[in-house]
DNA sequence: CGTCTGACACTTA
DNA sequence: TTAAGTGCCAGAC
């Protein structure tokens, strides 16, 4: 498994966000190594195999929105699941991400 | 095999 | 400043 598949790149990514802190699709994409398939980090994300090693919660829009299609039950779920790691919101549904934007 | 869609991001009008 | 359109990667039909 030295393949290092793009989905896999992508969960450890995520798995790297240290708690109370957020990232952005593109950010993650970025870290990944693929500056431009933000929207397979969505994709990937949503295969979601370990929902639970994979903090899915943690990754947001680029504007620190969350996601209306979560798999965990919903953007309101999200938001309590960051906002139990410290995480500020500036809007029922955004990120502070001027304070919680993961500083890789 | 070819085509289309999809948890986004960025640029231009 | 806000709105709309386009581009990217991979998988599914």
């Amino acid at each position: 498994m030295e393949k290092t598949s793009a989905a896999e790149r992508v969960y450890e990514v995520v798995r790297a966000i240290p708690k109370g802190k957020v990232a952005t699709y593109g950010q993650v994409a970025r870290l990944a190594g693929m500056p431009r398939a933000a929207r397979y980090v969505g994709q990937a994300l949503h295969h979601n195999p370990t929902p639970i090693e994979t903090p899915c919660h943690r990754v947001v829009f680029s504007d620190g929105c969350l996601a209306e299609h979560f798999g965990f039950g919903g953007a309101s779920v999200q938001r309590q699941l960051l906002e139990a790691e410290d995480v500020v919101f500036v809007d029922p549904m955004h990120v502070d991400l001027a304070s919680c934007r993961w500083d890789a």
